[in-house]
DNA sequence: CAGTATCCTACGTGATACTG
DNA sequence: CAGTATCACGTAGGATACTG
């Protein structure tokens, strides 16, 4: 009577969440893009205990999403983003995005992702077509790959109001 | 000793958390984009608790993502996308292309997102420039906002490996 | 500073029986 | 079919003391 694991759905979706799956695991991710780099950094900005930090800290590692390193300036360990991590960038910012839209607060935006080079704020997250239309949700439709054989494939989202 | 919620930190991403940040929440999101609408169907596809998913769904339609209505055709009641709901397609987006490239399926792709018109697979979810430019994680920094008063606005990535 | 090591709590979860 | 209602369980989470 365990808890269900997802790794073995065959889900996109349910093997990211197995990864990333748990409270706090991408808030930690959200200090890492921040440039924090270290336990007692994670630990002061989340107010989460050490023996979880330290559990989620092993798991991203392990999982490949951080690389724990020593500091070059300093004998202390860090924690920095690999590839794999920071391909997890759309999903934090899709996620921040939303939050700012639906949850809002009273003086406007926390936090405002910009170009590094121009200072300029980039567009709200959205899919965009190959020749690079943005496209609205019910624009999209999801189809069966070939690793989903049989699966009957609804349309996702006809008719909503 | 309650387990601290995230409601009242000051970080659209934690508002966001709060929202659909349980772990079966995402995957009822998911079925539902894919067009499954009702209770029974939820069951069966995710294999979860009856108990669970009254609760999950009944915390999507209190917060606006879902609308619980009578069905046209049958007495069953549904759940569909409210345009709130609909705004969460980016977030979902990004987490399945996340899963598919690095925790792969052998055959290839499990879904694909395609535009419902042509019938041609969207771009992979990524950051765009005010002027349309694609943009990799570096490229970003993230900037306090006007509600986010004295944070020290830390370099996001500079400098990762 | 960066963890380990304990101990404890309660929430998320699961199985199943029951109901309109 | 679409839930409610119980009951039981384990894991995430929390507090704190301790260590190299």
């Amino acid at each position: 009577m365990k808890h269900k694991s997802f790794d073995h759905m065959n889900c996109s979706l349910a093997q990211t969440l197995a990864v990333i799956g748990e409270r706090w695991t991408l808030l930690i991710l959200r200090d890492v893009f921040c440039g924090l780099r270290r336990f007692n950094q994670f630990e002061h900005s989340l107010g989460v205990s050490k023996n979880i930090l330290t559990s989620r800290l092993n798991r991203l590692v392990n999982e490949g999403i951080l690389q724990k390193r020593a500091a070059a300036d300093s004998a202390h360990p860090e924690y920095v983003l690999t590839a794999k991590g920071l391909d997890l960038q759309p999903i934090l910012i899709s996620m921040t995005h939303w939050g700012d839209k639906h949850r809002p607060h009273e003086d406007g935006a926390r936090v405002v992702f910009v170009e590094r080079a121009s200072g300029q704020p980039i567009r709200s997250m959205s899919a965009v077509s190959e020749d690079g239309r943005m496209l609205r949700a019910r624009d999209l439709k999801a189809r069966a790959g070939p690793a989903l054989a049989a699966s009957q494939s609804h349309d996702p989202i006809a008719e909503t109001p």
